[in-house]
Parts: structure tokens; sequence; C-alpha cells
DNA sequence: ACAATACTGTTGCAAAAGCAACAAACAAAA
DNA sequence: TTTTGTTTGTTGCTTTTGCAACAGTATTGT
């Protein structure tokens, strides 16, 4: 994707969104599928964007089980001014999960206005507003879903929201189920079972990674 | 708090101020500790500011489990715009803690620019920017929390947090244990037996509200 | 000062979740 | 095409959690 059509550049043109760049001092790079972007702890200084592809925000904790914070594809914003700010000790990690492009602006440039002549600085503000906005809503429904007391009802407030978000009783699973379980911080056998008995019961139908919700 | 002094109006003068208020058709209301401030379904089209006080995010599951889904203070900010979007079914409630103040305000003031004289409107947006990043942090200690996988691993990560944010060994809890452990969507009496345990291993010493980690 | 309400601590029991380990299915790379 | 690695399904066993119920302690309002 253009830089300029990104939701960062909204509205600006061209030009000024070069200069903007530069004025910015920002860095894109890319990487490929599984890489390790960054580690969170480093992200002190500077927000990543992403402009292209997806990648997985993961935590492992003491007792090696990883958790998936949070999943990004295209408008994704993270850094620790952001988000996860003095997580603590263990390891939070910024991984590549399908290949993508992240643009790299030192916070400092976000919240002061620079010297130059950046006049779209304020729109570069409210789009940013956007993004983060963006991020809030899907922090919240992940916190929504892991308020469930059981791995039942994690997996049911999770398809209720899917449906609910694509109008649909139809969903497709963002990614393996694996990853649901760590994305819903449960263990990925007790998942199982409980899908299975979900099956069962009639409640979901299950084909690969699409799941229907046979609720009402 | 006068609110040319909130966090939403910093850098804006009085008279400013004022004007805006009246172009935004914003309201401001007080509410009692205990009242009920709204049902989150209702905050479609606006957004509360919290001038004063403090209130608490509450989800009430169908098996009439409580969670605290988020605790805001001064400058806090909530509303579907912001947050919860299309958080399915089960209810969730703004309930005011200590006494408080909000100013509510129209999303569609926020996004589009106001056809009048505002020309500290994307100041605004600045402070908002702000609002929402530190809300987005808050979430995100709060989902790094609810990855634990056991409420052991819940509580020392959120007293770690917690102690690094304050940076002392010894903190005093916001609310009451009940409330942490609606905080951390676990049963309160599995809470307290484990407590128990990490007082009894002398992994942390407890005093009414205040917790000391004696950890390294 | 009293009553009403909320908070805290406790326990036995049942249910759920975590752990470990393995086999089968699938996908990607050599 | 074979190999390697990842994902998925499964199951016994153990530990943790949730639930229900109760009693004692604070706290609040009238």
């Amino acid at each position: 994707m253009e830089i300029q059509n990104t939701e960062l550049f909204k509205g600006i043109s061209c030009e000024e969104c070069q200069k903007m760049l530069s004025c910015f001092k920002s860095e894109s790079r890319s990487y490929t599928a599984g890489e390790l972007i960054c580690n969170y702890a480093d992200t002190e200084k500077y927000v990543g964007i992403v402009t292209h592809g997806s990648l997985n925000i993961i935590r492992t904790d003491e007792n090696g089980n990883n958790s998936l914070l949070e999943h990004l594809g295209e408008n994704g914003i993270f850094g620790k001014y952001i988000a996860y700010a003095a997580a603590a000790g263990d390891g939070i990690y910024v991984e590549c999960d399908t290949p993508c492009e992240i643009v790299f602006i030192g916070s400092e440039h976000i919240t002061k206005r620079c010297s130059n002549a950046c006049e779209c600085h304020s729109k570069v503000v409210e789009n940013l507003f956007d993004i983060v906005t963006k991020k809030s809503v899907e922090l919240s429904r992940h916190l929504y879903v892991l308020s469930s007391r059981t791995t039942r009802d994690k997996l049911l407030s999770y398809f209720r929201l899917m449906c609910e978000q694509y109008n649909n009783t139809e969903i497709a699973l963002p990614f393996s189920t694996t990853a649901l379980a760590e994305y819903l911080c449960v263990d990925r056998s007790a998942m199982t079972r409980e899908l299975k008995k979900l099956k069962s019961e009639g409640i979901i139908s299950m084909d690969k990674r699409k799941v229907t919700l046979n609720e009402k």
C-alpha cells in the first residue's frame, strides 16, 4: 500500500505526506512470516503502524504459556506509548504473522508539534485518534471475552461478538485454533474438549476455521 | 474541577472553552456513589468524560457474575465509540463509584469539524488523543493481567504491575478485595484462598488494602 | 445508636481446567 | 516426493477453580 493511502495519512496530499515522513524521520521496514519484529520492551520511544499485512503481539509468561494479546492488521498500531506500558517483567513480543510492512515513528513527533512547517500535523493527530480509538475498541472486545469465567463462556462470548460484528451466524476464525486458545488465554486441550461439547450439543457447527452459531 | 482545567480542554482559554461547550451542546451531570450512570448500550452517540470522582464499568454475565471491566478516575473516557462497541447481549453498566461529575459530548462533534468558528477543535482532538491513549494503556494492562492462566498468577501480575507503576514494593488497592476479584474475573472465595497461600508462603503481606510484594 | 448493607474469611464438594503425552492430519520446505 | 515441522484431536490424571452457604466484621445512613 502506498503510504499516502494509509489511514495515518488520510486526507493528506502526496507531497505533504513525503515532507512529513522526512520531518518525522520515520522508517519503514518489511518482515516475513514468523519473523520477530521486536521485543515490546524496546518500543519505549516509537510507535509502529502496520501499513501492510498483519502481526501478533504475544506474551510468554514464566510458565512458558503463550497468550495472543493482539492480532493487528492494516492500520494497527503498537508501542509502549500506546499500550502495555510498564508491562512488568515477562516477555511481550511483536511477531510477524502474514508478511507485513511497518512504519516506525518516534513518539515525540506525535505529542510535540514539530518546529518545521508541518501544517498537516493536526490532521495526522486526528487520524491517529481514529487509529487509537479502534485499538481501544479492539482491546475492550478482547477484555470483554476474557471477562467470561469459563472456557465455554469465553468461546461463546467470542463467537457472539464476531457474529455481531459481521452480522452473520457464520464466521471465519482469523487464526488457527491453537492461536484461538492463546487469544482466549486457556489451555488448548481444554478448549478443544469444550468445542467438542458445544458441537455435540448442537450449539455450534465447525468446518475447519468456519464456525456457525446455532443459537436462537 | 473547573471545566477548563480538565485534560480535555487543556491549553484552551476559558472563553474559548465556553464557546466550544455550547457549540458541542455538551451536558454535565453529577452522580452519587452507587448510582447507575447509564447502560452501556445507550452510549451509542456520545462519549462521557469524568471531570471529577470515579466510576466503574461493570459487566454482569448471564450467570450473574460481575466483572469490573474498568475503573475510571478523572479524565477517564467511556462510550461505545471508544470501547466495547457491539459488546453483544449481556449487560454492561456504568456505575458511579465515588461521587462524580461527567461531561457528555455527542461523538459527531469529535469526528466532524463543526461549521462554527471553533479554531481550537484540533486542540481538543489532540487532548482526546492523549485521553484515549491512556485508556488504551489501561485496557492493555488489564488484558495483560487477565492473560495469566491462574488466579495466583493474575494476582501476582496485578501486584507487579502496580508496584512497577508506583515504583514501590507496597501498594494500596484502589478498590475492595471483592472488587479486585471482579477486576481479575475470578471467584472471590477462590481468590481469598489464593491470597492466604501467598501470605503463608511469605510472597506477599497484606494489611487491609495495603499489599507488600516481598519478591527478590 | 441502630439498622441495614456491604465486605471479608472460611469450608466441603463438585465441576472445570491445566498438564503431559501421544498419534494423526496437514502444510511447507528441501 | 520425502521430510520436517506445525496443527489438531484425544485422554487419563491432578490441581485449581467455582459454587453455595454461613458467620463475623466494617461501614454507612438515618
